[in-house]
DNA sequence: TGTACATCAGTGAACGCGCGTTCACTGATGTAC
DNA sequence: TGTACATCAGTGAACGCGCGTTCACTGATGTAC
């Protein structure tokens, strides 16, 4: 979006440039074997310059993953500021699901890695989304072990989005797709709901 | 365990000790990069020889991750043949759960691997998974749509091999990681179970 | 029982490829005086 | 305001590697007669 169509030799913002790169690709190939020359070409840049931002591809990787995580936490607060209802989680879930049907390849990035889980930024990003979850859980199911409640709905989504992402269940339009994940919500979810929120009624 | 030391010059049964070396080199990486030349050295036959048995290394593959889902399977039906309570199931998730952390690359090849998910062994296989959930479903939760809730239980399993393998979870032990998953089926099924069960109590 | 021959299941060398990473380099930038 | 110079952010060529796949080949097997 420069005046110019010729590049500058320095290119200003080559790192942000170099994830973009990345996470486009990523949405193109719908895999997660991103390479580093791949990343390069496509900001228009040296094979080895992205070597003056990133230690190695692991490092790049891990970028890419932190901005994944970002993006996902943003989508998922979007949907409802303040979840209590199983509608309100299932809304939510679909739109965890979605984030990964979207961006399979991000998705995948950021969690089918086998590329050092033990990084600060992964291992930040991933007490967040538990932070998340519990929250909501101590809000729509007071009267659960927060923690374990915290996990399973969590496994839960999480399962569905790689599930339906590795292409195990037939559907594929995005409305059958929320319809099943609602309902996998709400046939876990909807029942222990009830308990919680109401003890006293019968 | 032949008694001559020098191999004969036809292998005998060369695919299936093919299938056995990739699950091998599966075990050992963790990972799922498997490379067919890494399958046949460790088979001892030469580069090509592979050719002569699977058109290419993603039929390989996808042998290779059929016989992850007969493992799994077999695994799982070994754990309790006709599960209904909570804890029939919380033993079995930790089964399928104790699968994936103790075979990362061939679950992550099962599962995770974009490679062709509408092969036809797969497809079956993963029919066959969701028919056995479903099963398990009718008999331990008669009151439920038994279609949503397998698929319910399926993600909440799968979902929390995932996140176990991809090191989302602090605790390591066999033990530690057992409970957690014990923790969360009950979070979510003790109720509904309790639900569908007891129909007229109260 | 013996032999000719088609078929099968391997070998080993080679192809072209894209990769991660390093290196000496060069153009651009900004700061001290 | 002008200049010398350190530092920064790129370039482009090269390294060595392992990969999937193909090819002409050869040794072993089994069948027809």
């Amino acid at each position: 979006m420069t005046s110019s169509t010729t590049q500058p030799y320095h290119h200003g913002d080559l790192p942000s440039a170099l994830l973009r790169a990345a996470v486009e690709l990523l949405e193109e190939n719908g895999a997660a074997d991103l390479s580093l020359r791949a990343v390069a070409r496509r900001a228009g840049v040296s094979t080895a310059a992205p070597y003056r931002h990133f230690a190695d591809r692991e490092a790049l990787l891990s970028a890419v993953a932190a901005v994944g995580y970002r993006d996902l936490a943003s989508r998922l607060a979007a949907v409802h500021p303040a979840p209590v209802t199983p509608e309100d989680l299932a809304l939510i879930a679909i739109a965890y699901v979605r984030f990964a049907l979207d961006r399979p390849g991000l998705f995948r990035v950021m969690f089918a890695d086998p590329c050092d889980p033990t990084s600060p930024e992964r291992v930040a990003a991933t007490e967040a989304i538990h932070e998340y979850v519990e929250n909501i859980v101590r809000q729509a199911f007071p009267a659960s072990d927060p923690e374990a409640m915290a996990t399973a709905v969590w496994a839960l989504v999480h399962g569905l989005a790689f599930l339906h992402l590795d292409g195990k269940f037939e559907a594929v339009s995005d409305a059958a797709v929320a319809e099943r994940v609602r309902a996998a919500v709400f046939a876990v979810l909807g029942a222990s709901s009830q308990v919680a929120n109401t003890p006293r009624a019968d």
